[in-house]
DNA sequence: GACATCACG
DNA sequence: GACGTACGTGATGTCC
């Protein structure tokens, strides 16, 4: 039937359908072989709801389904930080999206997509044909952005609410008629797609602005008239950018289809192909139904429910399965391996270990890789083990039957890079590193690591062995028993490869056993989200920064070094002159002895061991007193850390092949979500001291490129202020001010412009203390004032913003309950020793109030980190360390403005669309050649 | 390997 | 009323 007047076409939005199933539904997998399903199901579910309600009279005579594809669309070259808010999507959705194109097209109903194209574009293409032949049209959808085509023999359905939306209820919503829809939304802008609209205005003003002037454009034109003047300012001076937003909210009928309106003629579905598409997804209870409807027989489904399906309920679930090392295979030809990876590829996942000659990813070379894809049967294939004849050359030949290295990867290439099979592993970023060297990109993954610490941080470590002997009641055999210890101590390529199978298959087996035991537990302990967004997404952020390594001068660190040797050669002698006899000045306890017992100054013994203190606040309350021998002692040490810790060791790591510093960043290190940095640690390079300072000169750009530096200012206290709702500290956020003056002047009754600098550090030590879990006692130590006073400072702090004492007795009184507390992102941080007698109760609840705070700002920067790599995609710029509050990026020098402007944007915006803060995020930033220069 | 010390946010 | 106390990390050197 060729589309004409009298005809009715349905167009369906199907990926707000897609999302409104996947999140409305738990994460479901099918029976037979755990694929995720959940998304399909709701899918299916709903268009075969969308059938049976469409049958009567008023039946639709042609209808199709439209999907977004691909994610870079003209909007994006409108506007880069287009969507730029967007979450990624969830790893355990992106297989399941073909299978929704497949039941559309089983349920015999038009599939459209094309590349580059939102389906919103696709819409109104259609519905302008549509219309323009005569026809009627409803969009199934609530999208407020397709608003913009009601009216005129089109309107829309809200499917789940079962609600009409006529022109009348666009009217309703935007205060405008349909064909004035998108000039409010140009105006009011949108948080969730990163429309930056007009700043201060929003859909009640924005309709009043239009209905007042006609439309956009001759507002912009006699913006002059407009009386508000902070309104007539922004519409002035935001022109531009409020007609750009209006080019992105404007819907483009032009879509380029190839097919014509006729094609989507409503078609009966075929009884075989709809339920062999359930049947294969293995929906019993909606093959039936479909059954029924089509007065036919529903398929068989077979019930299968093989080991790790339901972990706990399985007489051999993966945690009572015992271990039998003999049963691991050693795959050491094509065949072999061929045969491992169907399995994977049948299963949808496999779990993957790498065995390497080091723990430094950079330089590490691969030795073997192990599989798994049932619980307890795993499969070792070495490939760089050497044959360890103890010959005069070393022994450097391969051992016998390894299969060469390459062939290997060639064969594991397409499974480890198919976004069908998952990748389990345990650490995956480290695994994942290594294969990036061999040119394999690993996704997607999944970590059992990660998945531990999103459920149980605070209660226990998240390494493989800590996880086995507690979850699987197996203690894994320790690498020391292969590799021994210290200096004897051989790398992997040279244990034997009887041992190494046993060895290596038994970790991917045990990986595999846990994924299956965390993987349910995620959603029913709430963390799935925590999970997918902060945590497995990050893996590849992370690995792709350590990879990049920042760059270090060898010779500024080394001049550096040859400086702090000769100051300290003369500290060293003035301190032996001063105490009369030589000694070892970096020994505490013969400093002490020396101090104390023979010079006889005032101090005393603390701790079990019974040594002296001699920590900086004890050497300084001396020097104070006028002794030189602590002040130099001071001194000495400050150029012994920097030397010793920074300016030697930072040489030893730099990379040869690279010339460049890698640090690890562990993801599961800290208990409150934030990063923490090792080998080296890069998140403590000296800044404080100026002479420490120099050291970050060593840290510079490469050749034409800058060192860039955005960090968060203020933001634990941005987040004190919301989560705790202060009004007047929000309220200084918001204009500006100076946060720690604003706090000192409420509470010593200085005005603003009476401040003192050390009225102003007291306010800075009791803002920072709260943060802390504030104590008298702690306070008094800090500001080296009497006890007393301190606990006076607090008293009045917690009377002029009693809401901040009420937040931290909430926050403790829930940890309390609940044993845990959590971010504002869903983030859990257990305090098990919050019940607790003894002095471990007053840690666990200062800890209790600190983490809600910090993990905030973590979870924030992850969010920003996480972005990152898509909203800088067309910019020659790196992102290389993070720093807690943080990010430093390496930049061609001609990019660096505008770096800056999309990653101060994605930074400050981090937040959304999850959380909205009532205090802006402000970022600041810095440039130069070196990191000195760019903090 | 425990402990003290000190670098960072 | 006494008890110990700022939150979160990692690296280094000494000493047992």
């Amino acid at each position: 039937m060729a589309f004409g007047k009298g005809c009715h076409l349905h167009l369906i939005d199907g990926s707000a359908f897609i999302f409104r199933a996947f999140h409305a539904l738990p994460p479901l997998t099918r029976k037979s072989d755990g694929l995720p399903i959940g998304a399909v199901a709701g899918f299916c579910n709903m268009i075969f709801k969308y059938v049976e309600d469409n049958k009567g009279p008023d039946a639709p005579t042609h209808v199709a389904v439209i999907f977004d594809k691909g994610s870079h669309t003209f909007r994006n070259d409108l506007y880069d930080l287009y969507k730029a808010n967007r979450e990624d999507m969830p790893e355990d959705l992106r297989p399941q999206i073909p299978l929704t194109r497949e039941a559309t097209r089983a349920f015999n109903i038009a599939c459209i997509e094309k590349e580059g194209y939102e389906a919103d574009d696709i819409i109104a293409t259609l519905t302008v044909q549509a219309r323009d032949a005569g026809g009627r049209v409803t969009i199934i959808s609530s999208d407020k952005d397709l608003m913009q085509l009601v009216g005129g023999g089109v309107e829309m359905l809200d499917a789940m609410k079962n609600k009409r939306i006529g022109v009348e209820e666009v009217a309703e919503k935007f205060g405008v008629g349909p064909d004035r829809v998108v000039d409010v939304q140009a105006l009011a802008g949108d948080s969730v797609d990163n429309i930056p609209g007009a700043p201060g205005i929003g859909i009640k003003t924005a309709a009043l602005l239009i209905n007042e002037y006609g439309d956009l454009d001759s507002l912009l034109a006699r913006a002059e008239e407009v009386k508000q003047p902070k309104r007539r300012q922004t519409l002035i001076e935001k022109a531009d950018q409020i007609r750009l937003s209006r080019q992105l909210v404007q819907l483009d009928a032009q879509t380029p289809l190839d097919f014509t309106l006729d094609a989507l003629e409503v078609q009966e579905p075929d009884p075989d192909a709809l339920l062999g598409f359930l049947g294969q997804m293995e929906f019993r209870t909606l093959s039936k139904r479909v059954a029924e409807n089509l007065g036919v027989a529903p398929p068989a489904i077979p019930d299968t429910n093989p080991a790790g399906a339901n972990p706990s309920a399985e007489p051999d679930a993966p945690e009572n399965l015992p271990f039998v090392p003999e049963g691991y295979e050693c795959v050491r030809d094509a065949a072999a391996l061929g045969l491992w990876i169907e399995r994977a590829n049948a299963r949808g996942w496999v779990a993957v270990d790498t065995e390497t000659t080091s723990l430094d990813e950079m330089r590490a070379d691969l030795v073997g890789i192990s599989l798994s894809v049932e619980p307890g049967q795993a499969c070792y294939i070495p490939l760089g083990h050497r044959d360890g004849s103890d010959d005069l050359f070393g022994s450097d030949n391969l051992a016998e039957g390894q299969m060469p290295l390459n062939a290997a990867l060639d064969l594991l290439k397409p499974l480890l890079e198919d976004p069908a099979v998952m990748k389990i592993g345990q650490n995956m970023k480290y695994d994942a590193k290594i294969f990036a060297r061999y040119g394999i990109q690993v996704a997607p993954i999944d970590d059992t690591m990660l998945m531990s610490y999103a459920l149980n941080s605070g209660l226990h470590g998240h390494g493989m062995d800590a996880l086995s002997e507690r979850y699987l009641d197996h203690v894994p055999i320790p690498i020391k028993s292969l590799l021994g210890s210290g200096k004897s101590a051989i790398t992997f390529d040279r244990v034997p490869i009887g041992d190494a199978v046993k060895y290596a298959a038994e970790d991917a087996d045990i990986t595999l056993r846990l994924s299956q035991l965390f993987k349910p537990q995620l959603h029913q302990r709430r963390v799935t989200t925590v999970y997918e967004t902060l945590e497995r997404p990050l893996v590849p952020v992370l690995a792709e920064m350590e990879m990049a390594g920042i760059k270090v001068d060898r010779d500024t660190l080394s001049r550096m070094s040859n400086a702090f040797a000769q100051k300290m050669a003369g500290l060293e002698a003035e301190i032996h002159d001063l105490a009369g006899q030589s000694f070892n000045v970096g020994s505490p306890k013969q400093l002490g002895e020396i101090l104390f017992d023979k010079m006889g100054l005032e101090g005393g013994k603390k701790g079990k061991t019974g040594a002296y203190a001699t920590g900086a606040d004890v050497l300084e309350d001396l020097a104070a007193e006028g002794h030189d021998l602590p002040a130099r002692v001071l001194d000495w040490r400050q150029l012994s850390k920097l030397k010793s810790t920074y300016t030697d060791a930072l040489q030893d790591h730099i990379n040869p092949e690279t010339g460049r510093v890698h640090t690890s960043y562990i993801q599961s290190g800290a208990n409150t979500g934030r990063l923490a940095s090792t080998d080296p640690n890069l998140q403590n390079i000296p800044v404080r001291s100026e002479e420490g300072r120099r050291i970050r000169e060593a840290f510079v750009a490469e050749t034409g490129k800058v060192i860039v530096s955005l960090d968060y200012s203020q933001i634990e206290l941005r987040i004190l202020a919301h989560v705790a709702g202060i009004d007047e500290l929000k309220q200084a956020f918001r204009e500006g001010q100076d946060i720690h003056a604003l706090t000192a002047s409420e509470m010593f009754d200085v005005p603003l412009d009476e401040m003192t600098p050390d009225i102003r550090r007291q306010a800075k030590a009791i803002n920072f203390g709260v943060i802390y879990g504030i104590s008298g006692f702690g306070l008094a130590r800090n500001l080296r004032i009497p006890r007393g006073e301190a606990q006076g400072f607090i008293d009045r702090y917690f009377e002029r913003f009693p809401g901040i004492r009420e937040y931290m007795d909430d926050t403790v009184k829930f940890a309390k309950e609940h044993g845990f507390v959590e971010t504002l992102f869903g983030r859990k941080i257990h305090t098990p020793e919050i019940n607790a007698k003894g002095p471990g109760a007053g840690f666990a609840r200062r800890a209790a109030i600190n983490a809600p705070i910090q993990g905030t700002a973590a979870d924030v920067i992850r969010r920003a980190m996480i972005r990152m790599p898509r909203a800088t995609c067309g910019l020659p710029a790196k992102m290389l360390l993070q720093v807690h509050d943080e990010l430093l990026f390496e930049v061609e020098a001609g990019a660096v403005d505008d770096t800056i402007a999309v990653v101060r944007k994605v930074m400050e915006g981090a937040a959304m669309p999850a959380v909205k803060l009532d205090v802006p995020l402000t970022v600041d930033a810095g440039q130069g050649a070196n990191w000195a220069e760019a903090h």
